[in-house]
DNA sequence: GCCGTTTTCGGCCCGACTGTTTTCAGTCG
């Protein structure tokens, strides 16, 4: 059993205790550990089984051990089982509407007998659930409201598409008369692959005015809640196309809260989060004698004007919004030891990219015009190789024609400089779909897989493993072809890939295409603790693609990687000589 | 459910908003 599917039980039990009525605290409790065991880098089922889980995941005790043996074990667990039966599936369904929470799904069971959302609506619609005591006609309809928003909605959206909701967002609140400061907060800030919402924390001299403006920006489909100081609403949007989405609208909440100017610092760190975070900073004020929330710092007398300024009252140094995730950056910014992140402008150059010669919608020169356009120094080519016909991998002859072509190019164009690669297939046994005399003639080669999914993860590890055991393998390619929101991860032990990689010297990359983030943060992270260099590579397949990359380097960020643990933030010449020596 | 230099019980973050209430419970972040 893998991390996620770990922690996803333990969410569960949470929730579901949390239906049955349950001390919210004992609820809590299952949710905390869901959050440690989601950014542990190591296998939480191997730390188990080696008896050192506890050094690695705090505040487990006997019934939650007991719980995660036997889910290790693959036996069914007794406590998810027995809530499971005691809960009706669609009681989890209930608690996606706004507004409704595991009391007032109780209320319902117990008032009505309702388990599903067909069910809920009729009884809103019938009045039935107006009558009863707690509920009134206004809930009834704002849970009809929240049934038809369930309904036609997705869970969460990527970051790409909420990121661009969330800029015309914040420029048309900034245009409004009186605001002095507008800016993103919450998991959108600290660059989640997915958010569910967009908060934004602002002051203006007319809150009123802010707020009237905010809940009547276009694209708004309805009011959740407006107050004095905040508001909430669902906006709807097209979403953005890119070849591997599904396209289609994208409906997500939008929370606005306005502040005094005074308590702005204070608001924008505590909504920016995350909820483990803010912990560790009021356990730091209470050290101190203070008490920190969301408008002050009480009791302490330090000028605070910036978030940096919170930061230095605690006695530590500034801590980037994406590495606010109660993952031990308060020990190391206290210690001094956080790393200078990897910024945008760092990336010299990129080394996975598709022309016409095989998916890709632009020419060869196209994108090294393009590549120049953005400032980058070097554009690798990684066409697909022979046998990924589907997407017209190029032959042996193709491959040595698009050489050439690369070299006239080379000789054309100043200002950038093409490298010849490779996305070479990792074939189902492990081996490349090039000969080794053709692999040597690449000035890289990226290794990926595109066939056989369904490979056990015994098969898939070892697979990927012999593919980074061949000299001619530079950089691992999306390490596990997640499609967010959309397709799972294949099964893969990315411990032992990330040991193979550390092992055999390889690189692996971090594709930043917005369906992938793949390798993933956490991953990501164990990979820099390992020694294993990162790649950040758009894997574009148009011109437009290109910049892309600045999205694998939140995914660094938030992997504390800093600029020389990113190989393709070294400067062209430095490049051209590693790459030499690997291939030698 | 878990924790403990107040250690086997009491505490676990807390403020805004909503809708239902005559003073507050539920939800949300």
């Amino acid at each position: 059993m893998d991390n996620a599917s770990l922690a996803a039980a333990f969410e569960e039990i949470a929730t579901l205790k949390e239906l049955q009525g349950e001390d919210g605290f004992r609820s809590q409790a299952f949710r905390n550990t869901a959050r440690r065991i989601e950014t542990l880098p190591q296998s939480a089922a191997e730390l188990f089984r080696a008896g050192t889980i506890k050094d690695a995941v705090s505040s487990l005790g006997k019934t939650q051990l007991e719980v995660i043996g036997q889910l290790v074990a693959g036996e069914s667990c007794s406590i998810l089982d027995d809530l499971r039966a005691r809960t009706p599936p669609g009681h989890l369904e209930m608690l996606r509407i706004p507004g409704v929470g595991p009391k007032k799904v109780r209320a319902l069971h117990l008032e009505l007998g309702i388990t599903t959302l067909p069910e809920l609506a009729a009884a809103c619609e019938s009045g039935k659930v107006a009558a009863i005591k707690g509920f009134g006609a206004k809930t009834s309809e704002k849970i009809l409201q929240g049934i038809a928003f369930v309904t036609s909605s997705g869970r969460r959206v990527r970051l790409d598409q909420a990121i661009g909701l969330a800029g015309a967002l914040l420029d048309r609140l900034r245009a409004v008369e009186g605001v002095s400061r507008a800016e993103i907060a919450g998991s959108l800030r600290r660059r989640r692959e997915t958010v569910k919402d967009i908060d934004i924390v602002a002051t203006a001299d007319d809150p009123a005015a802010l707020i009237a403006a905010f809940v009547s920006v276009p694209g708004v489909k309805s009011v959740i809640g407006q107050g004095d100081t905040k508001a909430s609403i669902v906006l709807e949007a097209e979403s953005s196309g890119g070849r591997l989405s599904m396209g289609g609208k994208v409906g997500l909440n939008a929370d606005l809260r306005v502040v005094a100017p005074g308590q702005f610092p204070f608001a924008l760190n505590y909504f920016t989060g995350s909820k483990e975070h803010n912990v560790l900073l009021r356990q730091r004020a209470i050290d101190r004698g203070w008490r920190l929330n969301e408008y002050e710092l009480a009791g302490c007398d330090a000028a605070i004007s910036h978030e940096a300024d919170i930061y230095a009252a605690l006695g530590m140094a500034y801590v980037e919004p994406e590495l606010r995730e109660g993952t031990g950056e308060d020990a190391a910014a206290s210690a001094g030891s956080l790393p200078a992140l990897v910024r945008v402008a760092d990336i010299r150059g990129v080394f996975h990219n598709h022309t016409t010669a095989s998916d890709g919608a632009d020419t060869l020169e196209a994108m090294a015009r393009a590549a120049k356009a953005l400032g980058l120094e070097y554009l690798g080519i990684g066409d697909h190789s022979q046998s990924l016909t589907v997407a017209n991998g190029l032959t042996p002859d193709r491959v040595r024609a698009q050489w050439q072509e690369i070299d006239a190019l080379n000789t054309r164009l100043s200002g950038i400089t093409v490298l010849k690669g490779t996305e070479c297939d990792i074939l189902p046994d492990g081996s490349l779909d090039f000969d080794d005399a053709l692999l040597a003639g690449f000035d890289y080669v990226v290794a990926s897989v595109h066939t056989h999914f369904g490979q056990t993860r015994e098969e898939m590890t070892a697979r990927i493993c012999r593919a980074l055991a061949h000299p001619a393998v530079t950089m691992l390619g999306h390490a596990t072809g997640r499609l967010l929101l959309r397709r799972e991860a294949y099964a893969v032990d990315l411990e032992a890939v990330i040991q193979a990689a550390a092992r055999h010297g390889k690189m692996i990359e971090i594709n930043a295409n917005p369906m992938r983030l793949d390798l993933d943060w956490v991953h990501c992270r164990r990979a820099r603790e390992l020694g294993v260099p990162l790649v950040i590579n758009p894997d574009a397949h148009s011109t437009d693609e290109l910049a892309y990359f600045s999205h694998g380097v939140d995914v660094a960020r938030r992997a504390w990687l800093s600029a020389p643990e990113v190989y393709n933030t070294r400067p062209l010449q430095s490049v051209l000589a590693d790459l030499k020596a690997r291939r030698a």
